[in-house]
RNA sequence: GGCGAGGUAGCGAAGCGGUCAAACGCAGCAGACUGUAAAUCUGUCGCCCUAGCGGCUUCGAAGGUUCGAGUCCUUCCCUCGCCA
């Protein structure tokens, strides 16, 4: 493994991970074990996969013998960070907010390892000392270290200066916060390196400054580049919304799949940002990705990767099982509980057995009935453009009944609209 | 406050008295091709149903003219430019 022969700054930077640094961390990082904070924002009560890089950042840093803090912005939450936004935001209530840095909180304490171990990770929320930070005091120690002028050549703050809406002076200020934030870490565990994407590049190099000024100290920073996509859609999303950490709001399921249908373009980049595969293992699948491109080796191997990472083996095994089964096999050979179990992620229907009495029901009333369409009219469209399986088989008849012996073992249907959107029927 | 331009389907944008549920593009939804990829091509794309030369609700709002109005008139509301 090759942890032992290099050192993280190498790490990163072969992982493309290094967008810009700061002069002189790599011989920091040779020098001594470093204490690093990567900052959340609380804008959801779960962690989505855009957040991955961060969490997997940290985890870097502590395989090399470092240490990680992970930073809640329980306290800089409440105002806003106005980088990569266009638009002023609307604030979070105080009441959503406790509520998603408890979520984060949560999420976080199972992603890393917060072992009592010699670089254990920490996890903190900035409220802990914005919260009472007053604001002349603020002002007089922190503020006075500013100039308008340098908050205003930051391209976060510039970019909505240009803007019709402008900037509120709240948002503006919350350059100051960050960097109070990072001399905080700085004065209670030595934190002297921040990470973060290169939007947060603008709000490392200010809490730099600042540490430099009030203690006299070298503090660095590094940013990676912000994730993209090959097809120019924003990482991290899909036409179901948001690819969350939770498994709540996206299944197992759905999160390996969202990982196995990445593009051969960006798939290696993903393996080295989002998994611990060391070069050899990439590069063998690079190879193999080159060579057979349709056996997709690499996003499985991601997939397993990530969704291990996240959710546990067993989980995996279970979501790969379940797209073999989707995608390939007949399911009509399989028993009612491996239907069950396959299709435990699938949004599913009860029915009453008698709802299938006598002539059946048509395929168009029970594709509205089980609200894999809106309307009728609708499901008549999907059925007539072929777009509608039941239990893998085509229906291309609106006019299609459906009566209870086609059922699996009598009591499942699994309809199947589009390539991959699947119902689970229970005749009950 | 003055002058000018404009408000049409999720978005953008045609439309200039009947054949307008409204061209076209994007997004969306399906299909073909594939590798559960990309690109491309095809269909669909206001809403509903018993699917028919079917019904219903639309073109900023309200009134009016007309056999007939997205299209003409009046008033109002809103947006955007320029001037003050």
């Amino acid at each position: 493994m090759d942890r032992f022969m290099t050192n993280v700054f190498d790490e990163f930077t072969w992982r493309g991970l290094v967008y810009d640094v700061t002069d002189g961390l790599a011989e920091l990082f040779a020098k001594e074990k470093v204490t690093a904070y990567i900052g959340f924002d609380p804008t959801a009560s779960s962690l989505h996969v855009g957040n991955l890089m961060t969490l997997m950042a940290l985890a870097r840093l502590q395989r090399f013998g470092h240490r990680s803090i992970a930073l809640v912005g329980g306290g800089t939450g409440m105002i806003g960070d106005p980088s990569g936004k266009s638009q002023e935001r609307v604030l979070l209530t105080t009441e959503q907010l406790a509520v998603n840095v408890a979520g984060v909180r949560d999420q976080l304490s199972r992603f890393l390892e917060f072992s009592a171990s010699a670089n254990g990770a920490r996890l903190v929320d900035n409220f802990e000392w914005l919260g009472s930070l007053d604001l002349l005091s603020f002002l007089r120690d922190t503020g006075k270290h500013f100039t308008v002028n340098y908050m205003l050549q930051k391209e976060s703050v510039g970019r909505r200066l240009e803007s019709e809406e402008g900037i509120s002076y709240t948002e503006f200020s919350y350059l100051l916060l960050q960097a109070y934030d990072f001399l905080q870490l700085s004065d209670r565990f030595g934190c002297l390196l921040q990470m973060g994407g290169s939007d947060q590049w603008g709000n490392i190099t200010a809490g730099i400054d600042l540490i430099r000024r009030l203690r006299g100290r070298k503090a660095h920073g590094l940013v990676w580049p912000l994730m993209t996509t090959a097809s120019g859609a924003k990482f991290g999303k899909t036409e179901a919304g948001t690819i969350w950490l939770d498994p709540a709001r996206t299944s197992p399921f759905r999160f390996f799949q969202f990982w196995l249908n990445t593009d051969d373009r960006d798939v290696m980049t993903y393996l080295k940002s989002f998994t611990f595969l060391d070069r050899d293992a990439v590069a063998a699948l690079e190879a193999t990705t080159a060579a057979a491109p349709e056996k997709r080796e690499a996003q499985r191997v991601l997939a397993r990767e990530v969704t291990t990472l996240v959710h546990g083996a067993g989980q995996t095994s279970r979501a790969e099982h379940a797209s073999s089964v989707l995608f390939g096999e007949d399911i009509t050979t399989l028993s009612v509980d491996e239907v069950l179990a396959v299709f435990d992620d699938v949004p599913s229907t009860d029915l009453p057995n008698d709802a299938m009495a006598g002539e059946g029901i048509g395929m168009v009333d029970l594709l509205a009935r089980v609200q894999l369409a809106p309307s009728k009219s609708e499901a008549r469209r999907l059925v007539q453009s072929g777009g509608v399986y039941l239990n893998n088989r085509r229906i291309s008849d609106p006019l299609t009944r459906i009566t209870r012996d086609q059922a699996i073992g009598g009591r499942l249907f699994v309809i199947r609209k589009g390539q991959k959107q699947n119902h689970l029927v229970r005749l009950t």
